[in-house]
DNA sequence: ATAGCATTGGTAATTATTCCTAAAAAGGGT
DNA sequence: ACCCTTTTTAGGAATAATTACCAATGCTAT
């Protein structure tokens, strides 16, 4: 199965990156269809798949909540703001963790890790004080 | 608002302990329903709910699936398995970590982070050799 | 041009969860 | 024990996010 760079895979692509957040699939939906109007949600998130899985853009899967998609696909971590759900990246020293991955925890053969911190963004902080 | 343990309750709380393990909605609706055969999904979920925003268990949102509900409710993370989704508890040195929670990082106040690895479990690991 | 997939748009289906409402149950006071 | 108020329940409808399906279309290499 070889993949073809479609006119919608490309736009799709180049909005995520051109947002530098992370998006959901219906939120790259609203700014695609600006520029193809008749692209179909399926396809947004058909190709979000295609595209994560090629490792070319990166999934994100938030507690419990809308998947985002991440135009970096380089290692990070992440923070959300608990009140509007943003995510931003983060650049962390791992190597602690890093001791503890590749070895196996309570039987399991570990293959990776994600670590998330959650809290007040600085706009809902702001929001709050009023 | 005070808190009633109902029979429905406190049936749920105790398949949950029973079953040592992390069990969704679902997975806990249909335990309980063999004690309790006209017992509602919807009030396993509210109850779920309900149970974890009192402290009395735990809530897990686990990577963009179903979520999964904790009879243990002390400072822990998690490993899961990518191929059976079970979930296991992890009590781990968190030291490191506990260094940049607290603090702001990129603007946020952070009130808590999860660390969450992923890997074949032991079982999934067997039936793969097979 | 033609054959052979990949991909698309549109819609239906699925999955997980929450909402709604009338009826039942729990506690507390008398 | 009985009443009153509040919480909770069962059951189904509603919602949200995502995936599946399928006929039509588009590339690509022969």
């Amino acid at each position: 199965m070889q993949l073809r760079m479609t006119n919608q895979r490309e736009m799709i692509l180049q909005e995520l990156k051109k947002s530098k957040d992370h998006l959901t699939a219906d939120e790259l939906y609203e700014r695609v269809k600006k520029k193809m109007p008749r692209i179909s949600l399926a396809t947004v998130y058909r190709n979000l798949e295609i595209l994560s899985e090629a490792g070319i853009i990166g999934k994100l899967e938030v507690s419990g909540r809308q998947k985002r998609f991440d135009w970096d696909t380089g290692e990070h971590d992440h923070v959300h703001c608990i009140q509007c759900h943003r995510v931003d990246n983060l650049k962390l020293n791992r190597k602690e963790l890093d001791l503890l991955s590749g070895q196996a925890v309570k039987g399991y053969r570990i293959s990776g890790y994600r670590l998330e911190f959650s809290g007040l963004c600085g706009q809902c902080r702001k929001k709050k004080r009023k």
